[in-house]
DNA sequence: GTTAGTGCAAACCTTTTGCAGCTCT
DNA sequence: AGAGCTGCAAAAGGTTTGCACTAAC
């Protein structure tokens, strides 16, 4: 969606376009990323050094409920937040590798079809279909298979092995 | 899943079958609900009063880990908590109603393909694949059309429509 | 007897709320 | 002017962690 129509959009709803929604309203759409409300708060912050994080969780939630934004978990891959991608005019899902933590987006008719099928069959009105997937990515596949067969080789190394976890998302957050 | 065959999956993982994730193990099998881990604990609660919540979300994690349990967020209809399923045989969406909070399940074979477009088009090795749809169940489409009506003819009913929200997570919990 | 698992208290991250003051229209 | 919005401080909800003790193998 344009940046134009979000604006036209929320006009229409009566929703002020103030200065710091604004702001968010541009990183969000042109950033082509998933940002989670954190880094969306500190790359706003860049822009407006006053702009407060609690106007970022009111804003994404705003943008949410007029339909204007998606959110998204991404598997929790990185922890419980939640990230945000301006509604565009294809659905598509997302596929995250659970070993890299790369995100890549699937577009195709197996989720036309699905959101049909449920509105036929279950007869809802789909307001909003979220599908994600969480894998291993070519790259990651070599790795991955690389480090089973070292297990397997290893002394004694049977059991337990889903212990080779990477760290939780919180381990991972304090190190940054 | 059998309950004996989760019980043999984790006695093959070398993870020990203790009191406390017998109870749990039980509980989620066989309630067939979509349960978070706050009524998980409660229901456990019942069986062994000592049981804590701590417990409750280790073992969660543990079986999510181990593959033997599902995590769905049900569109964070009622909050941000998980919830939990033993995973079956059958892949299958989940569908919320955003109005009266109902969950359904759909099977189909759009999800299997999709599955097998992403390994086929990606390249990945899909692991887990989750997909929520949010929509308006038939009885609330009735219940929604009514108000929306009454909300036209209402004098100055125009503008900020989308206000007419139903009380947030937290807001719903306290009344609990 | 080890090693894994538990309970308890405390921490943690993410998100929401209450309220006084500011700002769009 | 007045509703709507922001910032600040504080709280809440959900989940995880550290550590001493206990129980399963």
């Amino acid at each position: 969606m344009a940046p134009e129509s979000i604006k036209e959009a929320l006009k229409e709803r009566g929703i002020r376009l103030t200065r710091q929604r604004q702001i968010l309203l541009d990183l969000i759409d042109s950033s082509g990323k998933h940002l989670d409300a954190e880094q969306l708060y500190r790359m706003a912050r860049e822009r407006d050094p006053k702009l407060n994080r609690v106007t970022v969780y009111r804003t994404l939630k705003l943008l949410k409920e007029s339909g204007l934004v998606d959110e998204l978990d991404l598997m929790h891959y990185d922890g419980d937040q939640h990230y945000y991608e301006t509604r565009r005019k294809q659905e598509h899902a997302h596929v995250v590798c659970l070993s890299c933590g790369k995100v890549e987006e699937f577009f195709g008719d197996p989720l036309q079809k699905l959101r049909r099928q449920v509105e036929n069959t279950l007869g809802y009105e789909v307001a909003i279909a979220r599908t994600e997937i969480g894998g291993y990515c070519p790259t990651c596949q070599v790795t991955r298979q690389e480090e089973l067969e070292r297990a397997s080789q290893a002394p004694g190394g049977e059991r337990r092995r889903h212990s080779s976890k990477r760290p939780t998302s919180r381990a991972r957050k304090k190190k940054k």
